[in-house]
DNA sequence: GGAGTGTATGTCAGTTCAGACATACATGCA
DNA sequence: TGCATGTATGTCTGAACTGACATACACTCC
């Protein structure tokens, strides 16, 4: 059962939004999770600190603000790799994404 | 082959393997990129690091062998989400993974 | 209240990715 | 040479992701 139950999860990402369900997560997922969230943080600040819309970034990436909602969101259907490429885009360098990943993860409002 | 490779290759905007063809990327491109054979080199070397076999880290994952060759090879079928995901189920911390994004990229052989 | 601006959420069709399998290549050794 | 072990490459199918659009929510100003 786990390995496939395991796997499952993984590929859906997880359940949404609770502290509770945050908390049952193997600590490989964890740290997969904390990331996404720390590169969603990071384009979020990153995008306000460059003073745009996610209106403005959306067509600058030639994609829609509804997207760029989610990945600030760090929505499920919203993966690193997009989020990778977007702080790229916004012009931060893999120094500026390395130091979102090694901070430490915010609490975040459940 | 070539014909397919070729076209999978500028659909991805990405040109392997040639120093001539890396330099014409755009900077957000190349930081992609870069953090790609970051990330692919370092699964390489946390692999190597204990010891296990790209089959033995296959079954530890519920993939295949051949799934983790492309990883280490950065393959572009790929992403930096599975990448980042073998790290840290090889138990890598946000911290390793970070200090791999931050280095200087290596050369690699064309 | 209503209009304007910025952000969030739900869904869909087309594209990309994941694991699986076959198979090729490389190296070591009897 | 033949065989074992480890790694690389090609390709298929089902699942996940992406951008687009519609629409809802939140806030401000008039």
């Amino acid at each position: 059962m786990r390995k496939d139950k395991r796997r499952r999860l993984e590929r859906a990402g997880w359940t949404v939004g609770d502290a509770g369900d945050f908390l049952r997560l193997s600590d490989d997922e964890r740290r997969f999770i904390e990331t996404k969230l720390a590169l969603a943080a990071g384009l979020r600040q990153w995008r306000e600190h460059l003073g745009l819309t996610q209106t403005q970034v959306a067509e600058r990436f030639g994609s829609s603000q509804s997207r760029v909602a989610k990945m600030e969101a760090a929505d499920q259907t919203v993966s690193t790799d997009l989020l990778l490429r977007s702080l790229f885009r916004l012009g931060a360098s893999r120094r500026d994404v390395a130091r979102l990943l090694s901070q430490r993860p915010r609490t975040r409002a459940a």
